[in-house]
DNA sequence: CGTCTCGATGGGAGCGCTCCCATCTATGTT
DNA sequence: AACATAGATGGGAGCGCTCCCATCGAGACG
């Protein structure tokens, strides 16, 4: 009588309480999975939710626990295109499978202009989310410092720098790199130059290193000649390796720090009538599609992508249910996919 | 002093009336809008709202109003590879360009298993979002019937048929392959071959449609020698590639239904001493990132994918502010991107 | 056989908000 | 000047849940 509207309501447990003739809280232990319920009641409140096919009001607890039960998945403007490499949907498909066994949602959460990264903040201050998990920051991303003052739970993919100070996931650049080199070394290569990508961003001064380690391992010199700078453009891709060949015609490997400048090069190689790989050995980093299809397809360094975002998912939950833990980092291998360009 | 843990709470409506020196009736009115509030009471809570940097609890709202203000977006598990599209991140961009004026959120849930599929159907019918939007859905999945069913607002990327009954928001793809096909009539071409994709998806039979009438239009006949079917992927389109060069030798124009697939069938071109685009032209259709990539790069027909996007969401949103309006159709224009192979 | 203990249980309080109604004030009308 | 009217306002009720405390009952123990 008291309750207009009482058609088409969705069932509360309440009303499955009800129906299994035990109290409320008898019904809130069962579906919180607490072991002070007894067998009988157990099963009753089982078959009553499952008759009323009733599902909690996640607003309800919500208000109640002060979790959201959510986490947001971040993506910063520059990196909206980037969105389309595979490296995106395989970490979100690693993070969807882990909280698919939860019952956390994810929001997605795209950031172009500064408002909206301004309404973002102050969405977090505001504790609307119980963890944030952020791909491709930068490395002068003030957010990462904000997450950590407001003692909101966060993992990153990639970390800003070597004293990163919030949880991240990491593939192994260095080594990843060093495994590209080290494989142009194998074929033979002597004259091994190498694509950098921009030097204000980490991880391509981890595969930088990697490439001088490398060559360093084998008592290779390597001279500046040899390293041009690109910005993962593959543009960028295309003048490096203009400048490559002009300074160093003699080259015969190149270590590219990503594929889309490694498909830049390649383009300007085969312009300059070299056969890739014949003439020169080509590797790329990071096997996304244009790796396949690049003619010839691109040997590349893959990352366990999809791992990374199943470990981030983990980092972040294990955060989430111990408040204050300590920071963590996990760099996981990388590993060579031999295709025909090296 | 009955608050425990009242370190760090965050800021409530109350507090915010309590500085602004009115009832909490009227803070609400302020934050939601209401014309009803004279100028010196909304100042008054205007300021006092960003004194406190108050965000309102959604989860607090959400149980008295009954909405969530949040919306899933529902990509169903054989496409969580077509994820890695720029069709998903531009979908994406356009969803969430919309939500960001809105205080939607946007929850992100990819479907893999039949178990998961079960719980997001229980999930829905709970009426736990606001609304759905539903990517590439395929003839025969019963979701879309559901949320008819429940009466949840939803809009489909694509239809599943000419009779769908849930609103979608399409590319218009037989206009779009018919301007492929004239395209290479245009050129010169008179053997027009087209490598289709899986008869029973809608989006292909309308594609495969599109290419019969740009022939009609121009008094060609179609042969079902000029037709394979493929499967979307690489290897289909090579298979049909293959086929159609053994039937019809004197093939000189070839429309892919995808990008994909137009590259597979660049390869086995390619491998029969052919040359693209001077014996045999190419186009394709989706203008994907492989699009640019193979060589030579593909003419193909671009999709305005964010742009479809931002329908759906406006769609969404108006469905879920005015529920029971009839459902609606947007078909939008596709556009021919002319790149080397034809 | 009385008392103690401990697990299982029911239900009140309260989370932060919106909705709505009663109230109040300022203005217009006769 | 008395009254009607409308806009602005305050605050009670209640959304569905969890938390916690009081209570109950059954077995353990002296």
């Amino acid at each position: 009588m008291s309750q207009p509207g009482a058609v088409g309501r969705r069932p509360t447990l309440e009303a499955v309480a009800a129906l299994a003739g035990v109290g409320r809280g008898t019904v809130s232990r069962v579906i919180n999975g607490s072991p002070s319920v007894s067998e009988r009641a157990r099963a009753a409140v089982e078959s009553a939710i499952a008759e009323l096919g009733y599902v909690p009001n996640r607003a309800a607890r919500s208000l109640v626990t002060s979790r959201t039960d959510s986490i947001a998945l971040v993506i910063p403007e520059p990196e909206t295109r980037l969105f389309a490499e595979p490296y995106f949907s395989d970490i979100i498909r690693g993070v969807s499978g882990v909280l698919a066994d939860t019952d956390m949602q994810l929001l997605l959460t795209l950031i172009r202009t500064s408002h909206e990264r301004q309404r973002l903040a102050q969405y977090l201050t505001a504790h609307r989310v119980d963890g944030v998990l952020m791909v491709s920051v930068h490395e002068d991303d003030p957010l990462p410092d904000l997450l950590d003052r407001i003692e909101m739970p966060a993992v990153l993919s990639g970390r800003r720098s070597d004293l990163e100070s919030v949880s991240y996931v990491d593939a192994d650049n260095v080594a990843g790199a060093r495994s590209a080199v080290r494989h142009l070394l194998r074929r033979g290569c002597r004259a091994i130059a190498t694509v950098a990508g921009p030097p204000d961003m980490y991880v391509a001064r981890c595969r930088l290193d990697g490439y001088r380690q490398a060559l360093a391992e084998e008592g290779l010199e390597h001279s500046d000649d040899l390293v041009a700078t690109g910005d993962f453009t593959e543009d960028s891709g295309r003048a490096a390796m203009r400048a490559l060949l002009e300074r160093r015609p003699d080259v015969d490997g190149v270590f590219a720090a990503s594929d889309v400048m490694a498909a830049g090069a390649l383009l300007v190689l085969r312009e300059s009538g070299r056969s890739v790989p014949d003439d020169v050995a080509l590797v790329g980093f990071e096997d996304s599609v244009v790796a396949r299809h690049t003619d010839p397809p691109l040997t590349s360094v893959r990352q366990p992508t999809e791992e990374m975002g199943r470990t981030m998912a983990r980092l972040l939950l294990d955060e989430i249910s111990e408040p204050g833990r300590l920071r963590r980092q996990v760099v996981l291998p990388t590993e060579l996919v031999r295709r025909q360009s090296a």
